[in-house]
DNA sequence: AAGTTCATTTCGAGA
DNA sequence: TCTCGAAGTGAACTT
C-alpha cells in the first residue's frame, strides 16, 4: 500500500470521461494496481478509481506538460477492460509505502442469526403465551432455529430466513416430519418466520398448517434496545 | 484529513454487527468526521466505515483493554442513527495530516454527447449511404441531435438517448412535425438511437413510422480507437 | 421533501 | 463460471 497526497488532476476514460480539476487530494495505491482518488469530505465512495486487475505505469511527459508544472503523470490502465486513468501531478506533498499484509477480512454477523436473536428475546411475536425453549434445537437432520412452547404447552418449531422462500418452507416441513415422530415433543406445529415471505412460499406453508410469521427487523430491534437501556 | 496506519481491530454496530480481526489497516479521516478503515486489496468498498454526519471521540481504556495491548480505542458515532464504529489501536505505525482544501468535484462527460459524436462519426450505422449533414441542427423548438441525408438523399434527422424512452420519442416527433413544414428538408424520417430502448417506447415510435436504432456504446467507441490508430 | 432510478456500482449466494 | 439479487448501498433526478 503507497499512499501519496499530491497536488494533482485526474482523467479517466471508460464506460464514460470523467475529469478531475487539479486540486490537492491523497491517491491510495494498492498492491494489486488498483488506485483510489480520495478527497476530504462525500462518502467511502472515491471521486475517481481503478479497480482491479489494472497495471500502473509512468508516463513520459512532453514539453506541453512540463511546462504546465506537471511533474509526474501516472497511466493506470484495466487488464481486461481497456478502461484508463491518468494522474497528473503538479506537485507531491506526502509519499510513503507500507507493508500490510493479507487482511483476515470482515466478520458479518448475519442478519438471520440476529433475527434469531431478537425472536428468541421476544418469543410471544410467535404467539401470545409463547415460550423460548432453546435456540438450535438439534436434530437428526440439523437444528431447528428455535424450539418454543405455546400457551397451551403445545410444542413449535421455528424456521427464520432474511427472505422467505420455497426452500425455508420444504426444510421446515423436514424438521415437522422428524420431530412429530419424537412421542416426547409431538405433536409440534410450526412457524415459519422472515423479513419478507414470498407468496408461493407463504402458500406452501398454509397449505401444510404451517404459520406464516413476517418479522420487522427494524421494530424488533428498537425493542430491543428498549430492554437493554430500562 | 489525516491518515493513520495502524494495527488494529475494528467493530460495527448498526444495521448489522461486523468485527474486523487485528490486522495493520489504513484508517482516512476525514475532515467532516467520517472514516474509512481500508485494507491492501479489494476494489473501492473500505472494509468497514462511517459515513458523515459522525463524530469521532478517544474511548477511556480500561484494565482489559490495556492488558490486551490496545493503546488508544476510537468510538465513532454517527449523528443520527446512532450506528457505532469502534477502533481498537494495538500500534500506530503512521500517522499523518494534510490540509486538502475543498474539493471542486468530478466533471463527468456526459455519455449522451460521446453517443452523439460517435455516430456522427460512425453515420453509416443509421443506414447504409447516410452521410451527415450536421450535430445539433436547430430548430425553433431546439436542436435536433443528428441532422443526415438518406442514400436517396431524403433528410433524416436523429434522436440520441442513453435509454430511449417514451419522452425521447415524444420530442423527435415534434422535431419531424415541425422539419416536415419545411420545404427544403421534407420528407423527413425519424430515427430513434439510444443504448436502451424501452418496448413502449419502440412501439410508440414504430408506430409513427420512426425508426428505432440500437447503439453499441462500447463497439463505436472501439471502432473510433480504431480510426485514430490506423 | 419524498420517491424512483441509476451506478465506472460492489458483493455475495445459488445454479 | 455465470446470473441474479442485496447493499450499513450512495447519488442524481422526478414529482
Amino acid at each position: 500500500m503507497r499512499i501519496v497526497v499530491a497536488d494533482c488532476s485526474v482523467d479517466y476514460a471508460g464506460r464514460l470521461s470523467a475529469h478531475l480539476p487539479r486540486a490537492k487530494r491523497v491517491l491510495m495505491l494498492k498492491n494489486d494496481g488498483s488506485i483510489l482518488v480520495h478527497s476530504d469530505g462525500g462518502s467511502y465512495k472515491p471521486l475517481n478509481w481503478m479497480s482491479p486487475p489494472c497495471s500502473h505505469a509512468q508516463l513520459e511527459l512532453d514539453e506541453t506538460q512540463t511546462s504546465a508544472g506537471i511533474v509526474e503523470a501516472w497511466q493506470v490502465t484495466h487488464k481486461k477492460t481497456a478502461d484508463k486513468l491518468i494522474v497528473s501531478i503538479f506537485e507531491i506533498l506526502h509519499d510513503s509505502a507500507h507493508d500490510l499484509g493479507v487482511d483476515p477480512g470482515l466478520i458479518k454477523d448475519g442478519v438471520e442469526a440476529h433475527l434469531q436473536e431478537l425472536l428468541a428475546d421476544q418469543i410471544e411475536l410467535a404467539g401470545a403465551g409463547h415460550t423460548l425453549v432453546r435456540r438450535e434445537y438439534m436434530t437428526p437432520i440439523g437444528p431447528v432455529d428455535i424450539l418454543a412452547k405455546d400457551a397451551a404447552g403445545g410444542s413449535v418449531a421455528i424456521e427464520i430466513k432474511r427472505r422467505g422462500g420455497i426452500d425455508g418452507v420444504e426444510q421446515l416441513t423436514r424438521y415437522l416430519e422428524l420431530m412429530n415422530r419424537d412421542p416426547k415433543l409431538a405433536p409440534v406445529t410450526g412457524v415459519f418466520a422472515a423479513q419478507e415471505i414470498k407468496p408461493q412460499a407463504r402458500t406452501l406453508a398454509e397449505d401444510r398448517g404451517i404459520r406464516c410469521l413476517l418479522l420487522d427487523y427494524d421494530a424488533m430491534r428498537g425493542m430491543e434496545d428498549q430492554n437493554t437501556l430500562f
